[in-house]
DNA sequence: ATAAAAATCCAAAACGTTTCGGATTTTGTT
DNA sequence: AACAAAATCCGAAACGTTTTGGATTTTTAT
C-alpha cells in the first residue's frame, strides 16, 4: 500500500509537499504539482482516511440510525427510500455513510453518543425513532450534530426535516368531503409519533372547515400496523354503520380498513371510501389501487442528508426542511379514475 | 473528548497499561484493572476507531457495494433486504457497515479497490453488480476479500452466496406441469445475469424430466422488467396461442405478464397461470396473488456476511454458499388455494 | 536467604496524514 | 547591485491508539 512518503521518496520532496501538492495549496510550484499528481498516479496511491481523520479531527463520513430494520419491516420500504435518497446526496459530496441499526438484538447496548463518537461520524441522521425513546433525550444533550427525520426538535446542533402533515391529512379528508362523505372514520398511529399528532390535527381542521362535527369516537388507533388497523375498522364499521370513508395515518393501515371491507363484504370505493398515507409501492397494486397523500421519501432523505452537511459546514441557513406532499387520486375513493 | 491518556493520567499508569486493561490482556492486575474500568466509565470514555484503525491496519467496517440504489429501484426491495441481511450479522459481531453506490451520479469516478482502499473497509459485499461489470473485474485481481451475491466467482479473497437457481427454478416448472400444463413459456431476464443462466437449465430439466419437448420459441428475453415482461407476454401468447402457463424469472416481470394476460382478457389462473421468482412483497399483494419461488434475501445479505467475516478472521471452511428456495403457492397457479 | 520464575508495569516506536513556523530560493524594484 | 517581497519548500510535532522488548517488583522454590 503506497503512502504519501513512498511519493516523496520518489519525487525528491518533503511529505509536506507531497501533501500540500496533493491537496491543492497554493505554495506549492505547479511544475512540482504536476510531477507529484503524476507519481501518486503511477503508484497506485490512494489516501488513508484512517489517518486523516485522526488528525483532522474528522472522518467525512455520517451515521444514518434507524430503529426497526428487521426482516419484518421490509414491507413497508420507507426506511429503504429515505436511505436511499441520504445515500444519493452524501455520494454527491464525497461523503460516506455508515448505517447503524437500534433495535437489532439490543444486547448492543451502546448509546447513540458512544456509537457515533467511536465510529468517529461527524454527524447522525435519525429515522424511524419514537417520540419516546431514549435515544433521542441524549440527542439532545449530545452536541454530536444531527438531523432528525418526522421529529421537530431544534437547537444549535439539531436540525429536523419533515413534511406538512397537518396539510397533507387536510388534502386527503377535503378529498374525501368533496366526494360527498359525511362520516369519516380516521385510523391513526400510535400516540409516540409527532405525525399522528399532526395528521390527527389536519384531520379535524377539514372537517371544521367544511362545517362537518368531529367525533372522537369516529378516531381509532391502529399503531401503525396492518392487522391492528383491520380489526379496529371492522369494529368501527359494525358499532358505526354511519361510515362510508376512511382516512389512514399509513398506507399498510390502509391496507387493513380494505381487507376489512372485504370481509364485511362492502365494496370500495361505492360503500367505502378509503385514502392511505405515504404511497408505498404496494399501493399502486391493490385491487382497488389505492387512494393516498404521497410523501417523497427519498427527497427526504436527500434534503436531511443535505441539511446535515451544510450544518457541518457552518452553511446552513435554517435547520428546519418541510416539503410537500402530493394528493394521489385512485380507485379506492373514486371508481374508474383516469 | 477523553482520551487514553486522561485515564492514564488520573489512574496513575502509563498508557500502556491502560490500552492493555482495556483489550483484556492478562499482564494488568486485576485490581488496576478495575479502577481503570471505573475510571473509563467515569470520564466517559470511547475509543477512537479512527487511531485504532490506522495502527492495527483493520476497521472492523466491510463495504456493502451495491449497483442501481436509485429512487426507482426502490419497487424491487431485493436490495433492502439484503441490506437489512447485512446490515443484522454485522451488528451481532460489532463490525460496522459502509454503503457504497456505484451508479449514482456516476461522477465518482472511483474504482472499486479505490474505493475499499481509501474508506479503509477490510472487505466487501458485491449486489446487483452484472457479470459484464468493470467493478467484477477488478475484484478478482484486487486482493480485497469479498462475497458476491448471485456471482459464482471464488479464489483466494472471493467468496460467493446464491441459491440455488437450477432447482428453483425447477421446482416452479414442476409445479406447473403437475397442474397439467403441456405449453409453459417462460420470461428469463437479460443475459449478463448469472441467474438467468442457472434459472433456463432448471425450465429444461423441468421440462425433460417429464418428457416434455423444449421449444426455444417459447423462452423471451423480459430484461428483469415489467413493461418488457409484459409486451413479450403479448407476443408470445398472439403468436402461440397453446400456451397456458407462464415461468418468470422474476416476480417484478410476473408482473407485467399478469398485466398482459388481462390486457387479453384471460383469466388467470384458469386460462393461463402465472409463477413468478424471489417472493418480492408485492406477490402476496396482486389480485390473484402470485405463486412463486421465494427466495430468502435477508438470509442472503446474512450468511453473505458471515462468510466474509469469517474469511476476514481465516476461519471460513468454504468460500460458497447456497441457500434453499421454497415454491410459494397462491392463486396464480391454482384457484381457491388455502 | 537466595536464586529462579512469575507477575506487573512502562518507554518508545509505529501507523499515515496535516499543519505550524520557519528556511531557502526566486523574483521584482530601485 | 542590493534589498524587499514573493514563491516555494521542509522539519518536526501532533492526532490516539497498539505493541515490542524490556524493566521492575513480587512470589515461589530451594
Amino acid at each position: 500500500m503506497t503512502t504519501i512518503k513512498d511519493i516523496a521518496k520518489a519525487a525528491g520532496v518533503s511529505i509536506t509537499t507531497v501533501s500540500r501538492a496533493l491537496n491543492g495549496y497554493s505554495d506549492v510550484n505547479e511544475k512540482t504539482r504536476q510531477k507529484i499528481i503524476e507519481i501518486a498516479k503511477q503508484l497506485n496511491y490512494s489516501p488513508n482516511t484512517l489517518a486523516r481523520g485522526l488528525v483532522m479531527n474528522k472522518s467525512k463520513t455520517i451515521g444514518l440510525l434507524v430503529s426497526g430494520l428487521t426482516r419484518e419491516s421490509t414491507k413497508d420500504n420507507f426506511t429503504f427510500e429515505v436511505l436511499a435518497g441520504v445515500n444519493q446526496y452524501v455520494s454527491e459530496v464525497d461523503y460516506d455513510m455508515v448505517l447503524f441499526s437500534t433495535t437489532s438484538t439490543k444486547q448492543r447496548e451502546k448509546t447513540y453518543t458512544q456509537l457515533c463518537r467511536e465510529r468517529r461520524v461527524d454527524g447522525a441522521i435519525l429515522q424511524g425513532i419514537r417520540v419516546d425513546d431514549p435515544y433521542l433525550q441524549e440527542v439532545v444533550e449530545s452536541n454530536i450534530p444531527c438531523v432528525l427525520i418526522d421529529i421537530p426538535i431544534e437547537s444549535e446542533t439539531v436540525g429536523y426535516v419533515t413534511t406538512d402533515n397537518v396539510l397533507g391529512a387536510k388534502k386527503a379528508v377535503q378529498h374525501l368531503i368533496s366526494l360527498g362523505h359525511r362520516h369519516i372514520a380516521m385510523i391513526n398511529g400510535y400516540e409516540f409519533a409527532f405525525v399522528s399528532e399532526q395528521r390527527l390535527k389536519g384531520f379535524q381542521e377539514a372537517l371544521f372547515e367544511a362545517g362537518l362535527p368531529f367525533h372522537e369516537h369516529l378516531v381509532a388507533n391502529g399503531a401503525f400496523k396492518e392487522e391492528r388497523a383491520e380489526q379496529e375498522a371492522v369494529r368501527l364499521l359494525t358499532q358505526h354503520p354511519e361510515i362510508t370513508a376512511f382516512f389512514c395515518a399509513s398506507d399498510l393501515m390502509a391496507l387493513g380498513v380494505m381487507k376489512a371491507a372485504k370481509t364485511l363484504g362492502k365494496r370500495i370505493p361505492e360503500e367505502i371510501a378509503i385514502i392511505g398515507y405515504d404511497d408505498i409501492i404496494l399501493a399502486s397494486y391493490t385491487t382497488p389501487p389505492l387512494s393516498t397523500i404521497a410523501q417523497n421519501k427519498f427527497a427526504m432523505g436527500y434534503e436531511a442528508a443535505k441539511l446535515l452537511i451544510e450544518m457541518l459546514e457552518g452553511k446552513a441557513q435554517s435547520h428546519i426542511k418541510i416539503l410537500e406532499t402530493e394528493l394521489k387520486i385512485r380507485e379506492s375513493t373514486v371508481k374508474n379514475h383516469g
